[in-house]
DNA sequence: TCATCAATAGATCAATCGTTCTAGAGCGGG
DNA sequence: CCCGCTCTAGAACGATTGATCTATTGATGA
């Protein structure tokens, strides 16, 4: 409720048009860029141009505005995961699909994938369970995938997990150093690029 | 100065033996777990049992602390990076000493490396820059390298910057995810799995 | 013996933190 | 018209922050 109601604002900026929805695309802004502890209630209400008692009328503390983030994003990655893959026929297929849907979808989440995975332990216990939690799912995912490959005996030898890790690793490595403005033909090639290095690596065996 | 006179101190701890060395060593643990905004210096005074001033006896403010933990490792880094290929023959050779040294080196510097690829904007723009430039300096070395490669025709194609981040970001993720406690052949498999991502992926080509 | 000085603790500073309180403005339904 | 609601600002709270000041200890060297 009271979003519904809304008819009077037709405020034709890009994304936000809601109060509480500003806020949070302003935390994701800075929590990415300089954490969640080096990011405080005032340095929000001043980029959003409005009071600290607002945000708090909006959310119950700094911790919930940390959750409104993570439930409009990563929450929805391992079923985002999941869904890349259903219906795709054969091992190999279904990890490129995995991969690929992987690297589609956090496209859009980059600045949440940067939080995510930096503020680790800088939450409360209730938070840091919930990080935990994804992280270990998606992980689950990927081993699942790549039993699937060595099934197929389409993978090095090895332990599955540790596959599966650097598989993890280069994905968020990209989201890490990619820079967010490309688009078009030459972001499909660098993801293509990252897709090969996953499969095959630097290329000399 | 002030260090060499100490003849008094024989003191048989582990490692510190030395007041200033054993707050970085606190700091340290602390900036990796909890970032260098989530640390407060009472923080680090309540672990090592002293007092707030005597970290100011010791360190200028609370960056000279994080500049510390630079200097006694990340600093070293791209030098022992050179050192690790310097006089190895064949590019390939070349290549798996860098990824093999890159491992073994940090392996002692999983916390450090934790900081200082987490706490990127965080700092002052001195820090700041300190701390790209000698990310920089890898990513060349990195480069040079893969370069070599792909004169020899032992690479796959694509850009060889990119071939360089994809390596890096799975030596790096590798840090965060390894357990500190592994040693011995345990260790080595796991290295040696890592190595054998970079060179030729999860396999399936 | 005494002056010096590194090393320590404790009190204290102003600033900032997350958070709460109070209150006004604007609007809709009765 | 006024009651109740959402949205907003501003002042203020106690706690914590990075940092400083003052003082005491104990050892070293003259």
């Amino acid at each position: 409720m009271a979003r519904v109601v809304s008819l009077k604002k037709a405020k034709s900026a890009a994304v936000p048009a809601d109060g509480r929805e500003e806020l949070v695309e302003i935390a994701v802004d800075l929590f990415a860029a300089r954490g969640f502890a080096g990011t405080s209630i005032r340095d929000i209400a001043d980029v959003a141009g409005r009071s600290v008692s607002n945000i708090y009328h909006y959310f119950e503390n700094k911790e919930a505005l940390w959750f409104a983030i993570f439930e409009r994003s990563i929450k929805a990655l391992p079923g985002q995961l999941r869904e890349a893959i259903e219906g795709v026929e054969g091992p190999r297929e279904r990890f490129i699909a995995l991969v690929r849907g992987h690297l589609d979808v956090t496209e859009h989440y980059r600045r949440e994938a940067k939080m995510f995975f930096i503020d680790e332990e800088r939450l409360s216990p209730a938070g840091n369970r919930i990080n935990k939690r994804v992280q270990r799912d998606i992980l689950s995912i990927y081993v699942a995938e790549i039993e699937g490959l060595r099934r197929a005996g389409l993978l090095a030898p090895g332990d599955t997990q540790i596959a599966a890790l650097n598989t993890l690793g280069a994905i968020n490595w990209y989201l890490r150093w990619s820079r967010a403005g490309m688009s078009g033909p030459k972001r499909a090639e660098v993801v293509d690029q990252v897709l090969q290095f996953i499969l095959r690596g630097v290329g000399c065996a």
